[in-house]
DNA sequence: CTGAAAGCGCTTACAG
DNA sequence: CTGAAAGCGCTTACAG
């Protein structure tokens, strides 16, 4: 009868705690958290007999009641904008090892559905007090820009607005390496290359705006077309499709990620023509999906597991208290050379 | 000076309380929790002040003194044997869909690397709370099947021993599934076809088994041949490369899933050998992976949207006090022919 | 080295 | 309909 409400027949066991570990120790409470916090101050045959009957009872401290009285919760929100795109499996396992090093937990949530979603998800997360969140894919959570502050700092993998205090990002260059993109593809003699792009986001438009230089800086202004289409497998689907259904089609497409480009090459097979007879493909992102063997995507390489890492490292270091070196970090990425990519017809 | 050690600079400023709540509008902290919650004995003008005194000061409920006093954390712990499976982004959509529909919270950890790791993992998820143990992929994370019980009951998306109390399973039917691959060789015309399979694990005896007996019944038992792999592109790679350097190579692989598969596409390539000219290959899972254009992989489907959302409601209806239909339940896949199978060279 | 007391932010009987 | 009090499971000064 120590429990009320119990008439359900419902009613779980509640789980040993401090009290329980106390009375079968024969100590007080104090001892017992002092114990299993390893306070140097416990006379050791106490810790030993302390430990001894929280072992045996089966004792295991509860995590609120702990963040209550801590006023903290060591757990970053990390939020996914997209689960299925090849990258972020790679990001995640970085994110969540360099966390677990430093002592933090991560909570994982899924957006990218609508956005009243994300802001629910969103308030969960800071209903929790995660400490600081950490947005993987290109941008924040809808809602989320208010709620970035001293008391949750944020940062963004991929590239997000400078000078927003406690908000820093780290990415690879997407304005260089859509240039390298370019670069290979007239390097290989196409004149005619399209670029589908990533609809609005800071990473689209990065990627969007470093074709265009390349193009422009190339001669090749006058031929530089951009076709709508988005960071999905099915976006390139379409960008695609509209970009070979042009009076002059295109040799060449450079399309704004791998996980589009897998879309992109559907597209160009639907339309009867041969990658990379007839069209050469590039995409960007230098995932595992672009390297497997039937695929050999031509793409732009990014460190994904150390841009991962370091988007982890940095958060937790401003939740520790460290100077970070800089808000907004940017890596050098590297064309990776496959077998979507080759001279087109007439060269 | 209402914190005390703020003497460092790095004092937080507490969040607001129920308690600033109460004292900007005017009542006690029992009835702005009262207000809080909807409870249909406050006044609907002191309601309506209360909400508004909260929304000013930007109230945000917090989840760790709320879960210390209602003992439950409406959460349940998702364990992710392997993120670069592409199954797993499928039903973890479907899982987080479902949990969310039910009002349930997902906290998302990953396995795979080492034991020590996981049950590390698996201890911070019972220090959390978690009120049950969702595992997508093949089993449990280590050391939890001591954890699972009434207080935690687990689910597996695959599957898992039977009898074991408070631990349920879902998933497709392996060994039918299997069979499905191997009738479709035979049914082209092969007779050599060798299984790569998953190492130790149930779902790998399962797929396995269900190969060996579909093998017999087509009278191909002298023929059967199971090389050891894993459930990654790694493993499958290995398989292959020992599958086809037999003195009499197989005319078809049936790999234990799709990841595995890649490493097979992979390993034949490097062979000198064309999918499916020289050699068919099937896999399992039917994922998305597979289906795309430059893969073609003829796998085994299983309904993964399906398989979650069922995990996951049969795991929060048990928690919600629902009488659970079945235990384990079992979904039937079906074949999904694409192009990496073809009649054997000498047919 | 050890214990009694106060308090983290909430909810819930219990009185009015 | 509203408020004072107790308590969820822990930690942390504060005394001894």
């Amino acid at each position: 009868m120590s429990q009320a409400g119990g008439d359900t027949g419902l009613e779980r066991p509640s789980r040993p705690t401090i009290r329980d570990v106390a009375a079968r120790a024969g100590v007080s409470k104090s001892l017992v958290s002092l114990a299993l916090q390893n306070a140097p101050r416990v006379a050791p045959e106490t810790r030993e007999l302390i430990l001894a009957a929280a072992e045996e009872i089966g004792y295991r401290r509860n995590a609120a009641a702990h963040a209550l009285v801590a006023r903290r919760t060591r757990t970053i929100g990390v939020f996914v904008l997209d689960l299925h795109n090849p990258m972020t499996a790679d990001v995640l396992d970085a994110v969540q090892a360099e966390a677990r090093r430093r002592d933090y937990r991560t909570i994982v949530v899924v957006g990218g559905e609508d956005a009243a979603a994300e802001r629910a998800e969103l308030e969960k997360l800071l209903e929790f007090r995660v400490e600081g969140i950490l947005a993987v894919g290109h941008r924040l959570p809808h809602g989320a820009e208010e709620a970035v502050s001293a008391d949750c700092p944020a940062v963004v993998l991929g590239s997000a607005p400078r000078g927003v205090p406690h908000l820093g990002s780290i990415s690879n260059d997407d304005v260089l390496g859509a240039g390298l993109a370019v670069d290979h593809l007239v390097g290989l003699g196409h004149r005619r290359i399209v670029h589908i792009d990533g609809g609005a986001s800071a990473v689209a438009d990065d990627r969007r705006r470093g074709y265009l230089e390349a193009m422009r800086r190339h001669g090749l202004g006058d031929l530089a077309a951009v076709v709508p289409g988005s960071f999905s497998d099915e976006g390139g689907y379409r960008g695609a499709r509209a970009a070979l259904g042009a009076d002059v089609p295109p040799t060449a497409l450079f399309v704004v990620n791998d996980l589009a480009a897998m879309g992109a090459l559907a597209a160009v097979a639907d339309a009867g023509l041969a990658v990379p007879g007839d069209v050469s493909v590039v995409g960007y992102d230098g995932t595992a999906l672009a390297g497997m063997r039937p695929i050999g995507l031509t793409t732009v390489g990014q460190p994904l597991a150390e841009l991962g890492m370091r988007a982890a490292a940095h958060l937790c270091g401003l939740l520790d208290g460290e100077a970070p070196a800089e808000a907004h970090a940017l890596l050098r990425p590297a064309l990776v050379e496959r077998r979507t990519t080759a001279p087109p017809v007439g060269a």
